[in-house]
DNA sequence: CTCCTATTTTGCATATAGTGGGACATTCTT
DNA sequence: AAGAATGTCCCACTATATGCAAAATAGGAG
């Protein structure tokens, strides 16, 4: 397992409680604030913050107040309790509409297409499938050899969804699981539950996945995950047609975990 | 066609730029600047920022700083322009993650219930179809008879797609239906392009979609979309079953009317 | 290549504008 | 009903964001 799964949870834009000399520190106390409403606390009030950051209660009030009348929050009358706004909703598609994601990663892509000479894809988790969403061409691989933008592999076959789905929690993906017989495709393919979790119990030991013509028959896969802070996020994989086995596969996993690391560093806003 | 559609870009928390008083008012700039990236501009520079909100290049420059320092931005080098950061990324997924839609949108779907009687829908698309993503239950439809959440209907049959698909530019929704052959689930699905169109164009005209048993045999269904700015976004629709047919349908559509409207105002942060 | 223009960055003095203290109001506890 | 905790409002003060001006950098034209 490479090094570069360690440190998943180092202080990044939402932690450090530093404001650079000549930023406008109440813009930057807000933001802060703002980046407080998470999955484990979605709701505050006015002390709660005014406490968490060190503010006067009257300072946390009005920022608080600030960042509900762009809709950043909502304020639930009743409870006079702070959550997360619809502006959020807003950003979040603006992050998708201009290919944001693109624009972070496919340099990292095109480095490790040039790096390697194959294919490779970088997938997001989409209702028990992978879906790609960023391809780069390497120069053995034309891209009609193999993967193209938006296409859906199922969670349960080929390296790209193993390296993603062997770092859920158990509970999550075995919810993908039951009640749906997992399909084969070649001869390769896992249809056992049994097995298909020990697989992905390997994925996990090792950090990385390994297939070969799982789902589509002449094609072999090394991937990686992608992890937004602790949870696994994407998936990075390098594709080639079985019959140029000749490089030896392990040579890449180095490029691709550092590659991943590098997407995840980007994606919280440390590393360039 | 009812009347709420029309005053769909109406001024909302992005566009008003009056700061109300006691509010820290460089925090309200710098959510106005973070709020100017959208589809149509998703690239500012730092003078163009301090002519569209009547600001010295001195404060813009230090208002980008501090949005970019909490990864609400990011800045290319080569060319000092900004354009959305991670945050965003980050911000979306809480939103999802917490279930904000839930909290904002159920109020309003449990009225619908509780004037209807019958079992509402709140459904959001997903790769070609519909996905249920809240659901409320009336008096006289248990949730058993027709919608769970998590379910998916195909973007061609049945009133909860067509309500929304109807709305999609042409050129996106042509390429739902190019190459994939329209399934027929029962004897009144549309598996004809040209009368599919048709369809959707009289949705439009009405501005609500009205189907019997196109997808499933014994329910009928009537669904508005529900609109984010400009853009459909989601469909929102009463089910029951055939059978039970007594209420004219048409006596619901202002009540789906006027509750698509109040969810799309909590959307934008205007109304309650 | 050099000059010119447009844009961005930095430093600093000023006064605007955010802050914290505290009083008041409200809600929740016991 | 009384007390505790939390949230809101108002005001004086000075910390802090601002605008100015100059320097630095980039881009375009000749």
């Amino acid at each position: 397992m490479s090094h570069y799964m360690q440190n998943r949870s180092m202080l990044d834009f939402r932690t450090d409680p530093s404001t650079p000399a000549g930023l406008p520190q109440t813009v930057d106390r807000a933001l802060r604030i703002l980046l407080a409403f998470d999955r484990e606390s979605p709701e505050w009030g006015v002390t709660e913050i005014s406490r968490a950051f060190g503010l006067h209660t009257s300072t946390a009030q009005r920022l608080l107040a600030a960042l509900t009348h762009r809709g950043f929050l909502v304020r639930d009358d009743s409870s006079r309790r702070y959550r997360i706004g619809p502006a959020a909703l807003y950003l979040g598609r603006v992050w998708d509409q201009v290919g944001a994601l693109g624009l972070l990663a496919q340099p990292v892509l095109d480095e490790l297409a040039a790096f390697t000479g194959q294919n490779i894809l970088f997938a997001l988790p989409d209702s028990a499938h992978m879906r790609t969403v960023l391809v780069a061409e390497g120069e053995h691989g034309r891209l009609r050899d193999y993967p193209m933008v938006n296409e859906l592999y199922p969670a349960h076959a080929g390296a790209t969804s193993k390296a993603y789905y062997a770092f859920l929690p158990f509970a999550q993906r075995k919810r993908l699981f039951i009640d749906r017989p997992l399909a084969r495709f070649t001869a390769n393919t896992a249809t056992d539950l049994g097995r298909l979790e020990r697989q992905f119990a390997q994925v996990r030991a090792r950090g990385w996945a390994y297939t070969e013509g799982e789902y589509d028959e002449g094609v072999a896969t090394l991937a990686v995950p992608v992890f937004l802070r602790e949870e696994p996020y994407a998936s990075l994989s390098v594709g080639w047609p079985k019959e140029r086995l000749g490089e030896h596969p392990s040579d890449w996993v180095d490029a691709l975990c550092s590659a991943s690391e590098r997407i995840s560093l980007r994606l919280t806003h440390r590393g360039r």
